[in-house]
DNA sequence: TGGTTTCTGAACAATTCGGTCCACAATGTA
DNA sequence: TACATTGTGGACCGAATTGTTCAGAAACCA
């Protein structure tokens, strides 16, 4: 009720005692490498630092709490998308590096909390799917758009980028395996005879030096 | 103890009265819908037709039937593609079969139950990971080996087949989302650049009419 | 028939689950 | 200071969790 007006003339009453954002921060971590089911409310609500009147209070229930966090961690992960997008002189270099944003190769063990959330609850939490379909779609829109700016025609655009997001959310998954970074570099390079206009089309990629 | 020796000469005793290769099947179907944490060992044992106490004396735990049921899970899979490798004349209709099973395009919304267990649990299953990177390796080793016969170099096969995995992985978890089959069915296709020795190098696969 | 083994259903134990509620303290405005 | 509002910790709730145990019935072989 009170959470919404951020900039309002005074909350009356006490302010509450903690950094609801930075409470927030730290549930991502905690389902991000635990998952959903096998995180407590008791482990949870600890780990934030607020007790369960508070939790509640605050974020509504458990299952709120994990859409709160999926929604977050996507939308943060979109910006920084958007951002490297907007960075990239070369259309190409946009490509690659949305694939290494996604990919994150150096990210450990934990995977992608967007992923994992996914592979664990769908098709049973519609509203985990409803979540997932908007941040699919936008994230294909973008890849979508880009790949456009280099040619691609409206269907085969879409369709690599589609075959691109396929390949990176797979990587994720391959590094929850342990999958060494340097293989999944290596792995991410055939990703290339996708990005269209390429400068060299030399089987390998090889800069000598 | 006594369910390793199949053809021993005389159990004695009274003999099990369900079959449990059939209750492992259903514990997969139960696991693959509904995911480890999510199915409770009441459910579990519920759809499997035994009581709580044959379950226990057959299959020890509710973490041991997630292993054999991943285990027979992948087991099968395996085994699916090294038949249609071997039914495949070309190397390269070979690895589109690999594709397509993997990929299940046509496989509902549950996913692929390896790709789920190892999104929910990995990295923090230690006997999960394990079974996870042998399973792999062979699934990789399989394809890299198809991809040798088309010429490709050590490395390079190896990489591409990484590559082709990691993809059908991630479009096992687009499913999940309710991705249409169609549109995995043309993003699958965006592979093809990846088979090397393509009779037709077009960029676009159209046959006109 | 007797001996042996296993299935079966239920009860039991100990814990943990998500969620609610309440009295009290703390902080703001007037 | 007095009032209003909200955070806080902990007790509490009923239900559900995994796993164990036991006594009796049932099925097989010799």
């Amino acid at each position: 009720m009170s959470k919404e007006s951020a900039l309002a003339k005074s909350p009356l009453g006490r302010p509450r005692g903690f950094d609801a954002e930075a409470a927030l921060r730290i549930a991502i971590d905690v389902l991000w490498q635990q998952g959903y089911e096998a995180t407590s409310l008791e482990a949870l609500s600890h780990a934030m630092g607020l007790s369960r009147s508070s939790f509640y209070a605050c974020f509504g229930s458990k299952h709120a709490l994990l859409m709160a966090a999926v929604q977050r961690y996507a939308d943060d992960r979109y910006a920084t998308l958007t951002e490297h997008v907007a960075a990239s002189a070369d259309p190409r270099e946009a490509v690659r590096a949305m694939l290494a944003v996604i990919a994150d190769v150096e990210g450990g063990t934990r995977g992608c909390l967007f992923v994992n959330a996914v592979s664990e609850l769908a098709p049973n939490d519609a509203e985990l799917v409803s979540l997932a379909q908007a941040h699919t779609a936008r994230v294909g829109a973008l890849m979508t758009a880009t790949l456009r700016r280099l040619g691609c025609a409206e269907g085969e655009a879409s369709e690599r980028a589609g075959a691109l997001l396929a390949l990176v959310m797979g990587v994720t998954t391959l590094r929850k395996t342990g999958v060494p970074p340097l293989q999944l570099v290596a792995l991410l390079n055939q990703a290339d005879p996708l990005i269209p206009n390429l400068p060299l089309p030399r089987s390998t990629k090889s800069k000598h030096p």
